[in-house]
DNA sequence: GCCGTTTTCGGCCCGACTGTTTTCAGTCG
């Protein structure tokens, strides 16, 4: 579910930018800036809070809770609606291009009346961008990248996104008297990085009151189509929703055909074709009699055609058809695996909750260990200094065992520098329990230097983990450019993990890297980067991600007890010379 | 606008990077 903090969150960024876009005081807009950060990252929902206990979320002082209750109360921010009448929304969307901030966006809005990347992409092939202050031939170049980037991801929604959208529809088209099942199928049940539109299954003798209960959902904004078995709508942020609703009887067959990818469904139906059957949303059937072989559960429709029931998270055609056939399907890990997240952050650096928080709901997620890993001083802006981190070692060790039985372990995220160089010496590094070591700039290293780079830092005796190895923001920001496959031979030689990074604006290394990089021996971490309580629960996604990977839990050095897992930590630089 | 181991005013993350500016502005993490 959408959480109403996150609501919040969003129009509270959405005042700072507004501010910054009317030129008002930056320190300001930061102020809301920071206020949005702490509500969406703050662990109690909004709807339950009194003003109080409003107030009392950090970073909320007067002015900010009286624009949250006032939103709670009347669902609209009257300051909000009219710093909305100074700008076009599309001055705003603008600034989501990379390189161009409020300062640019304004400029161009003021000078050519630029009020959408539409318009703003015409401007740069018409020229008329080049030759304002500061934008020279260089700037508008990347601008004009950075619009092709920014449309190429705004075609599809992030898994997360997605997600929240897709439960909120399944209970409600679910809790429709006659409804007798419903869940999502598609790409967002194969749990793909992001999703081109949705599809919602659901079973009904009729199919009406479903319909009509998508129809009235706030967030439709366009019906695209609308009959007895299928209705098409578009939400007011231009995704696509389908619901198909078929009889209860072929429900497993309809969930197969609407799940599986293009080439998984059309491999399925040619081996249904080599036994003489045919299969499609609404059954398998013998060609010659016509006769329903099966349809009414997934197992059935799997069974009829000689197979097990396929994950849905491997419903890719890479292989999975085949290894079902022989038996040879992974036993996929999954999210109760996890013992333990090992790449987080408190407010020591730039989390939102402190240690103890942050371990309390460790702990209440299960885990057995649970690894603190704040930034290094190299990445400045977090002001981290060799006192403060030992400071927090002495509380981590402190609050071992204090939280259940939760085991502490005390680490840092390094910065791995354009040389592959990482902060502190080596004497300091050695005191810790665990180093999670990432890329945070220079992003446009050639592929050599990055390749050099990375190989460096893996090479390090004190790195266990490369954190978000290519750095790529689904939304936001390219891979860097490197050789996988040099990296991860790096990476299994040496014993050090790649993470798998579980926010949905990441799943860093992504799928098919997990694939590749398994194959040169590599093991793997599944880590939250949580900078708050709630994005502990990012982890649903990077276990999606491992499995469409196509791994299991010994691939996975969080699934591991804590014996075995700090035996893998102690990372001897002499199991180079073993051979 | 928020906040207090610098406490009710005066700071606020701050340095790297990039392109264009010949001394800096804008963006980003």
């Amino acid at each position: 579910m959408a959480r109403l903090n996150d609501e919040v969150a969003a129009l509270l960024k959405e005042y700072a930018d507004l501010i910054l876009l009317t030129g008002g005081n930056a320190f300001r807009a930061r102020s809301y800036e920071k206020a949005a950060r702490s509500v969406g990252g703050h662990p109690e929902d909004l709807a339950r809070l009194d003003e109080d206990g409003i107030h009392k979320i950090p970073g909320v002082g007067d002015s900010t809770a009286a624009k949250i209750s006032e939103y709670l109360a009347t669902k609209h921010i009257a300051a909000l609606d009219k710093l909305r009448a100074k700008v076009p929304p599309g001055v705003r969307e603008i600034t989501a291009i990379p390189t161009v901030g409020p300062k640019t966006a304004v400029q161009l809005y003021k000078q050519l009346g630029i009020t959408s990347v539409d318009e703003l992409r015409a401007a740069i092939a018409a020229d008329k961008v080049k030759g304002l202050p500061g934008l020279g031939a260089r700037a508008v170049e990347k601008i004009r990248a950075g619009i092709e980037q920014v449309s190429r991801a705004g075609e599809r929604t992030l898994l997360s996104t997605a997600l929240d959208l897709a439960e909120e529809l399944v209970a409600a088209i679910g809790a429709v008297p006659g409804c007798t099942r419903c869940a999502y199928a598609g790409s967002l049940r194969r749990m793909r990085e992001t999703v081109g539109d949705l599809d919602i299954l659901a079973t009904a003798r009729d199919s009406a009151p479903l319909m009509a209960a998508l129809l009235d959902r706030p967030e439709v904004a366009d019906v695209i189509g609308s009959g007895p078995t299928k209705t098409s709508v578009r939400t007011d942020r231009g995704l696509q929703i389908d619901l198909r609703v078929v009889p209860p009887a072929d429900w497993g067959a309809a969930l197969i055909y609407f799940t599986g990818s293009r080439a998984h469904n059309i491999k399925l139906r040619g081996r249904a074709v080599k036994e003489g059957l045919k299969l499609s949303e609404y059954g398998l059937f013998e060609v010659e009699s016509g006769k329903k072989l099966a349809s009414r559960t997934e197992k059935e429709v799997y069974r009829a055609l000689g197979l097990p029931v396929i994950p849905p998270t491997l419903r890719e055609d890479r292989g999975e058809i085949e290894a079902a056939a022989d038996g040879g399907l992974p036993d996929l890990v999954r999210l109760k695996d996890l013992r333990g997240d090992l790449h987080t952050h408190t407010d020591l650096t730039d989390g939102l909750a402190s240690l103890e928080a942050m371990l309390e709901a460790a702990a209440g997620l299960g885990y057995a260990y649970y690894a603190v890993t704040d930034h290094a001083p190299n990445l400045s802006m977090q002001r981290m200094t060799d006192d403060k981190m030992l400071a927090q070692r002495e509380r981590a060790r402190a609050l071992d065992r204090s939280f259940g039985g939760l085991r502490v372990l005390h680490g840092t995220e390094l910065n791995i520098d354009p040389a592959g160089d990482v902060d502190w010496p080596a004497e300091f590094l050695a005191g810790f329990d665990i180093c999670v070591a990432s890329i945070h700039s220079s992003f446009t290293l050639d592929r050599a230097a990055q390749t050099r780079r990375l190989i460096r830092a893996i090479e390090n005796p004190a790195v266990n983990i490369i954190g978000h190895l290519t750095t790529r923001l689904l939304d936001r920001r390219e891979p860097i450019d490197v050789d996988l496959d040099a990296v991860f031979a790096a990476a299994g030689r040496t014993g050090t993990a790649l993470e798998i990074n579980a926010s949905p604006h990441r799943l860093d290394l992504n799928d098919e890297q997990i694939m590749a990089a398994r194959r040169h021996g590599v093991r793997f971490a599944i880590n939250s980067d949580a900078h708050s309580v709630p994005q502990l629960n990012n982890q649903r996604f990077g276990i999606a991600t491992a499995q469409r990977g196509w791994l299991s839990k010994d691939d996975v050095i969080n699934t591991w007890s804590l014996t075995r897992l700090r035996a893998f930590l102690r990372k001897p630089a002499a199991r180079k010379d073993e051979k």
